[in-house]
DNA sequence: CAAAAAAATTGACCTATGGTAATTAAGCTA
DNA sequence: TAGCTTAATTACCATAGGTCAATTTTTTTG
């Protein structure tokens, strides 16, 4: 065992694993270091993986038709990111993922994911609850965004991600909450003023 | 073998079972039958089980605050619902699920599904699956409502689901969509007069 | 089938948020 | 530190969609 075992004490940190199920899991993922600004990926690209946050942040947005950018997830350390849609499928991005601090990654590949998930059904639990967790966040948004003015959302944003302001720029988070940065920038002095 | 194996020729249809798993899995569901405008779940209740659509039309649905509905999810033949939140966190809902057709469902309990997961792999992957193309949907969801207006999300939607119309009022579809019964009865209008 | 109840529509008006554009502030880089 | 670039703020007007209230249409039920 000559490659360093740093996935499974970051990744994996509560499975424990045999000898040879440690060397599949360490051949498995590739280390890479991001710069501020870079783009992980771009819409139109093959998705063939997705990255694992060891350090930075990382956001994924879409570009509608009209130009207009979407903030579809913000990523900090210990989350995934990739466009899931695509990964999924083994299809084309439809989102861009662009690194806002510089970042540190684990890859793996989808044909990876699902040797790991044969060999080794516990990863294959842990992704699932994994899921589990990421669908109820998303439903949590959706209902937010359906039931909650911008000013309920950014106020809920902020308690969320208390740590990211210092990372992501105002418009960002304005969309993200589907909001204009000139209606956030109002939003906030509201909220200074009272 | 003397109860049926319905559930595994309308549910896990795709998969094949031993003798003994078969067994497993009819011990595991429950038939139910429930009838139009009953309540399946109430928000405050301890949530221990999901269904499975066999038949029928269900809605979950968050009252906000203010009173307001907001429909979160429809589910027709062939889906899973709950208040996936809860059932995840063997917690307390915080939404209502309403039949608006006369419905066939399976029940099973979280209980249940983890004895199934140990038991089966296949069914984790089946599950995990599941959660993948939901995961997907959501965030399909978000990014309309973060980019289309009111009248884009209802073509979107009579799109997206062709058949649902006859079983839904347009109150429902209205709080899917997030916005009011006027505004989409307007909405309507327009598309009509082109 | 008639009456009652529920759902959908319409109109007049209102409000939160968007669009445009100019101004100020903050961050980088030479 | 000055100068350039990017981000944030502010002001003014426009508009999509909300609110309230009345009316019509559809559905349910005795």
């Amino acid at each position: 065992m000559t490659r360093d075992l740093e996935i499974i004490t970051t990744i994996f940190k509560d499975l424990s694993f045999t000898q040879e199920e440690s060397q599949l899991l360490v051949r498995s993922f590739e280390k890479l270091h991001l710069p501020k600004h870079s783009l992980l990926l771009e819409a139109g690209q093959h998705v063939y993986d997705q990255y694992y946050v060891a350090e930075g942040c990382l956001r994924t947005y879409y570009i509608a038709p009209d130009g207009k950018e979407h903030t579809v997830q913000f990523a900090i350390q210990d989350w995934w990111i990739s466009d899931y849609t695509a990964f999924f499928n083994s299809s084309t991005a439809s989102m861009h993922i662009e690194c806002i601090q510089d970042a540190t990654l684990f890859k793996i590949s989808k044909v990876d994911m699902e040797l790991l998930y044969k060999a080794m059904p516990r990863i294959e639990s842990y992704f699932r609850k994994k899921m589990e967790r990421a669908f109820a966040s998303f439903q949590k948004r959706i209902i937010a965004n359906l039931s909650q003015s911008a000013t309920e959302r950014y106020l809920n944003f902020i308690n969320t991600y208390p740590n990211i302001e210092q990372n992501v720029k105002n418009y960002h988070i304005a969309s993200y909450l589907g909001v204009t940065t000139q209606s956030l920038s109002r939003i906030r002095k509201e909220l200074v003023q009272g």
